[in-house]
DNA sequence: CTGAAAGCGCTTACAG
DNA sequence: CTGAAAGCGCTTACAG
């Protein structure tokens, strides 16, 4: 069912039809018996006009993309649902699409959200900070990255500070457990901008505590390559007082190894994560977090991409920092 | 950059600039010359053809929607991820809705999708079964309901036996421990066709068994939710020697009230419950899960949008049925 | 081998 | 108060 058919069924133009579809009859001053009649028709038939038309028409696609790495991410997931529902408030419709941490992934969901004309595209992005895909891609799409930084002067960002709040993390692992000499540090993707950057803060903080650090780094933020590494590092080296992880998978992998080696969880070793600790209840150990505020990172990236789409062209791209917040289970 | 401005500066006409857009240059035997000429330009002005314009006049949109109940909830998540990925794959884009469970969030998002009028439907509904929304307002766009049941005989569905799966369940958490006299059946929205399938199985095995049963029912499918309604319900009852929990945010419900009012988990009880065992490394019980095969409810998503894309008049649509499968934890 | 022309389903000045 | 007409950015017969 199309409006020109409508527009015949009901004996009236295809502009009248239009102007009673889109709430505009009224200020049009159609008469309320076509009102009638043509609504009547519209219900009858369930019309709904086809959006891509009408978007062509009037050059907007009230569409917006996301790009996340990783689905199964409780974090992300949290994120997608909350932004996708302040959108379709603002008549906007999310399209999310997951480059699972893959580089090339990416550049083809993005592409691929180009051509579609997204209005404007959120994406925390697995490629190099130094990476000039979306400078070449993007042309006058706004472009807002967040949780994962590019050096691109170009788009908003919507970012955390992950050296201090690694910093953060550790001062609060430190001060909740006073004998700590050794600590292992366990992350993964050695070579992602955030890794570095957590790392240094880790590594501000260690320093001011006089303990002794390992590094270990898995290949993925997955249970189970954190499993391998941490089992295998667990031949050479004595069980530290301390860990510290860079994601609550990293940490669920940790207690998988912990678990195969030993049988039991150590319950006097501290630990200390990224992530939200919701999953935490039956640790018995002493487990600092470090989570995101998830309602606060989607307000500003809607007060972002508002930005962006009322006034596209803005000398310069600004950046908003959401500072985690960090919880305690079991402390005390 | 648009095909029109990019056809004058290559001093050609949009028909031939399409042609070597779409890959049809060769067919339509442009000179080597002119795609060259052309290619260059679209390389460098990263030229990407507007896809809302292309699919309006081709009468396609390449899109595909999935509307899921819950973001949060792993088990749609992956599913929601694989399936992105191989629609990609096959050049669609998935446009993911949730509907958290709102049945009028889930027409508003329905109705969104059909006005984008994506190639079919993908549902798990939050509807009641006899609901005739769906017939109403398809149209021509085929539906897959998948997890929730509809009483529609339109629209192909991929399910589960939740009676059956239910019943399963429940005579392995019989078999796996052999004294059981109580047991508490912990389900959430009462009212829900799925709710009562599971509650039936369950039953089945029950009565077999010779146990009493004790039922409960969350307002929701969330873990706080539950808490709350077992830690009202152990006021007033003993503890039971199994626990029968119809998702696994429920049996997180179980673990926290467990742990309010008892301060520990008492390690002789036994949990049976629907969801994914993964995050039960740390669980003490013996748990028996019944998990979905997301890999295969995804395959035979792809079969069902496949075939209906191919031959959209089908006399009878069909209904897949995916057997979850049966894991568990600390049994021996 | 290439171009002029029609048309996808809408919206919106514009004219009456 | 209503309609004829142009045009959004593409693709694709069709003609040459």
């Amino acid at each position: 069912m199309k409006l020109d058919e409508l527009a015949k069924l009901a004996g009236v133009s295809r502009t009248t039809v239009s102007y009673v579809v889109n709430g505009k009859a009224k200020e049009y001053r159609v008469s309320d018996k076509t009102i009638e009649k043509v609504s009547a028709l519209i219900k009858q038939y369930n019309f709904k006009p086809n959006a891509m038309a009408a978007g062509l028409r009037v050059g907007r696609t009230n569409t917006i993309g996301l790009i996340i790495p990783d689905f199964e991410n409780m974090s992300y997931a949290r994120i997608a649902n909350h932004l996708e529902n302040r959108c379709r408030e603002r008549g906007y419709q999310l399209i999310i699409a997951c480059s699972n941490d893959n580089p090339e992934n990416e550049m083809n969901c993005a592409t691929n959200l180009f051509q579609r004309r997204v209005e404007a595209l959120i994406v925390s992005t697995s490629l190099p900070v130094d990476s000039t895909f979306y400078q070449e891609n993007c042309g006058e799409t706004p472009l807002i990255y967040f949780d994962r930084r590019s050096n691109s002067e170009q788009g908003m960002k919507v970012l955390s500070d992950d050296e201090n709040d690694a910093y953060l993390l550790a001062e609060k692992l430190f001060s909740v457990q006073d004998n700590i000499k050794n600590v292992l540090f366990l992350g993964a993707v050695a070579d992602l901008d955030m890794s570095h950057h957590r790392q240094q803060g880790f590594e501000r903080s260690a320093a001011r505590h006089n303990v002794n650090v390992e590094y270990l780094y898995a290949n993925r933020f997955h249970k189970y390559e954190a499993t391998e590494a941490f089992v295998d590092w667990l031949q050479n080296n004595p069980l530290p007082d301390a860990i510290f992880v860079t994601s609550l998978t990293l940490m669920q992998g940790v207690f998988a190894a912990l678990l195969k080696v030993f049988k039991h969880i150590p319950e006097d070793m501290v630990i200390a994560t990224f992530g939200n600790h919701e999953m935490l209840d039956l640790v018995p150990n002493k487990v600092v977090c470090s989570v995101q505020h998830h309602d606060k990172i989607v307000e500003a990236l809607l007060r972002s991409v508002e930005f962006k789409l009322k006034r596209k062209k803005l000398q310069y791209d600004q950046e908003e920092v959401i500072p985690r917040q960090i919880l305690c289970n079991n402390c005390e």
